[in-house]
DNA sequence: TTGAAAGCGCTAACAA
DNA sequence: TTGTTAGCGCTTTCAA
C-alpha cells in the first residue's frame, strides 16, 4: 500500500480510503490512485486488514450435512455471492450435533469471522447469544423463529397444501409422516405445518402415523418400515427431507411395496437426486439458491450498517413426479 | 497472549514458544503457560499471526463442481482433517472454467494461503506455477501427472479391469465412452486407461464409439443419444463419471432402451446418488473419503517441512451393480 | 532458558 | 481534501 501511495504521489491513508470508500476523496486523487493499484496490481493485506479491525474476511457456513446436495448447491451459491464482496466461506459441517454446532460458533467468535450464515438442527436460539455478544452478523435459515437474528425461512403452506390437495383427491385418507428428531431445534416444522393443513382437509395424521428419526436415507428406510408395520397402513407419507424419502424408497422397493401405487411419497427440498430415484420423486422444492441468495443479501445489508433484523421468506414449490 | 504472559509470570515471546514449540521451555514454565490459557480460554489471533508469518490459516479447496456429490464428500472430508490444525477450508467453484481456476490461485496466493488443494479440471501444470513460485503448499487431485507438485491420484486399473471383464463377459463387444471435454486437463485419462486395457481383452473403442461433453447430467444425456444414433450400436457404454452417467440414463430411459439388457453402463466415482438410480448403477468407486484424507495429509507433512513432492495413490473399487 | 523489542500492513483518530 | 501516526497481536531476532 505504501508503494502504491508513492507512485501516486499521496499518502498511504489515502489509499486505504480510496479502497474503502469512507472518506471523500478528490476526483483526480482517485484516479491517481487506481491507475497506480491497476499498474502494481496492488491487493490488500487482509491479515493486516483484519488485525486493524478487529474482523476477518471469513464467513462462516455451517449446516448439519454437506454431502446433503442442498446443502452442497446452498455452499456453491454463497460462495459466489459473497466473493464479490472479498468474503470468503469457509464450510462447516456439524453431523447435525449440538455440541458441534456451539463449538462452530465458538470459533467464529474468537475468530472475528465477518459473519456466520447457520442453518441450525439442534442448536438453540440461545446459542446465537455469542454471536450477537460480539456482534458478528449472523443470518439462520431455519423454518422457525429464531429470536433477533436475520433470518431467512420457507414459506411452505401453498406448497404443501397443494401436495395435499393432490393426496387426497387420489382418496388418501391416511397420511403419515416420517418427521426429523424430536430434539431437533423447533421439533419439526414441515411437521407442523402438515399437520395444521392436513385438519383443512379432513384427515389428520394420527400420533402413531408420525414416526421420526434423523435426516438420513438409513433413518428414512426405517422409519417406512416402521409405518409399513401399523395396523391400517398409511397411503401417503411425507419426508421431512428428500434424503429420508429415499430411504422410504429403498425399503419400499425391498418389501415389495408400489409406490405410488399402493402408498404415496412426497419429500422436502428438491434436493438433485429427487427427479434420479424411480419413481422420480414428488417434493416441496426449497430453492437452495434463493435461500444462498437471500442470506447472502441479507448479510450484506448488515455488514453494510443495517441493525434492523430482518427475515427473508423463501417461498417453496410442489413438484409434482411420480411418486404420488 | 500478554493477559496469559501475565498471568504466567512470563513473557509473551515465551507463550509463543509455549504454542508453537520452536524453542525449548522449562517444563515448569510450560505447565504455568498452559494453566493460563486454559484458565483464560485463551485463543491465539489468526489475523496477527498471519500479518507477521506471511501465512495465512485458509486452505482453499478448489474443485469444478461442489454439488457434485463427489466433491460435496472431499469438502466434507477435508475440512473434518483439517480442522484439527487450526486451518480453515475455503470453497471455490469453477464451474470447470480455466479462467476461474487461474484467477482462485491467484487470489490464494495474494492473500497467502497456507495451501491449496485443487482439482484441476481445465487448468494446465504451468499454471500452477504461481503457487510454486509464491511457497505456497499445493496438492493437485488428478489422475495425469502434474510435475512437481504433491498429488494424490487414482489406481483404477485393477477396478477398471474388472468391468471390462464382466462386460466382456457377457459377450458384449462394442464398448462406447462417453468422455470428458477434450480440451479437459490431459484429455480424459479414465478414457485412455479404459483403451489401453480393452485392447487387453481383445475389444477397442474405436473413435465413433467414444464421445465428449461436460461433466453434467445434460451432457451425458446428449452423449448416450449420440452413441445410439451409430450405425452398429455400443453394447456397453462407460462414462466419465457417475453424473454422466445419470445423464445417459435418462436417455435411456426416454428412448425405451433396456439397460443393461441392450446396453451395459459403467460409472465413475460412486457419487452418492449411484445407488439410488434405477437400474441401481455399476461404477469405478473412487472414494473421497481417502483422496480428502490423503490430500489433508500431504499438506500436513509439507507444512511440516517435507520438501520432496510426493504422490499418493487411492485404489479405485469397483462396484457391480445392476446396469451392467 | 528467558526477555525485550521491532515490525508485519493496515485503519482511523487527529491534525492541518 | 489530505497527511501523520499510533497501534492492532503476534513472531522472531538479538541479547542476556
Amino acid at each position: 500500500m505504501a508503494d502504491v501511495a508513492r507512485a501516486a504521489g499521496v499518502s498511504s491513508a489515502t489509499v486505504s480510503y480510496v479502497l474503502s470508500g469512507k472518506r471523500a476523496v478528490a476526483p483526480e486523487t482517485r484516479t491517481a490512485v487506481e491507475a497506480a493499484i491497476a499498474e502494481l496490481g496492488f491487493v490488500v493485506n487482509t491479515a493486516a486488514r483484519s488485525l486493524r479491525t478487529g474482523r476477518s474476511s471469513l464467513v462462516a457456513l455451517i449446516v448439519p450435512d454437506i454431502a446433503n446436495p442442498f446443502f452442497a448447491q446452498l455452499t456453491a451459491t454463497l460462495q459466489e455471492e459473497l466473493r464479490g464482496l472479498g468474503l470468503h466461506v469457509v464450510v462447516c459441517d456439524t453431523r447435525a450435533r449440538r455440541e458441534e454446532e456451539r463449538a462452530l460458533l465458538a470459533e467464529a467468535v474468537q475468530q472475528r469471522f465477518a459473519g456466520v450464515v447457520i442453518t441450525p438442527f439442534r442448536l438453540l436460539p440461545k446459542d446465537l447469544g455469542v454471536l450477537t455478544d460480539a456482534g458478528i452478523p449472523a443470518v439462520v435459515s431455519a423454518d422457525v423463529p429464531f429470536g433477533a437474528v436475520d433470518q431467512v425461512a420457507p414459506d411452505a403452506r401453498a406448497a404443501t397444501r397443494q401436495a395435499l390437495e393432490l393426496v387426497t383427491a387420489a382418496r388418501r385418507r391416511r397420511i403419515a409422516m416420517i418427521a426429523g428428531p424430536r430434539d431437533a431445534t423447533g421439533g419439526d416444522p414441515r411437521l407442523e405445518l402438515l399437520r395444521a393443513l392436513a385438519r383443512q382437509y379432513g384427515t389428520a395424521l394420527p400420533g402413531d402415523l408420525v414416526v421420526r428419526g434423523e435426516h438420513t436415507r438409513e433413518a428414512g428406510a426405517e422409519g417406512f418400515a416402521e409405518l409399513m408395520d401399523r395396523r391400517y397402513r398409511p397411503d401417503a407419507v411425507f419426508c421431512a427431507n428428500d434424503v429420508i424419502a429415499v430411504g422410504a424408497l429403498d425399503k419400499a422397493h425391498e418389501l415389495g411395496i408400489d409406490i405410488p401405487g399402493e402408498v404415496a411419497l412426497v419429500g422436502h427440498d428438491d434436493a438433485a437426486f429427487a427427479s434420479l430415484v424411480r419413481p422420480r420423486l414428488t417434493t416441496i422444492r426449497y430453492p437452495a439458491e434463493e435461500v444462498g441468495r437471500a442470506a447472502a443479501r441479507l448479510l450484506r445489508e448488515r455488514l453494510d450498517g443495517r441493525t434492523a433484523h430482518r427475515t427473508v421468506r423463501v417461498k417453496a414449490e410442489f413438484v409434482a413426479r411420480a411418486s404420488v
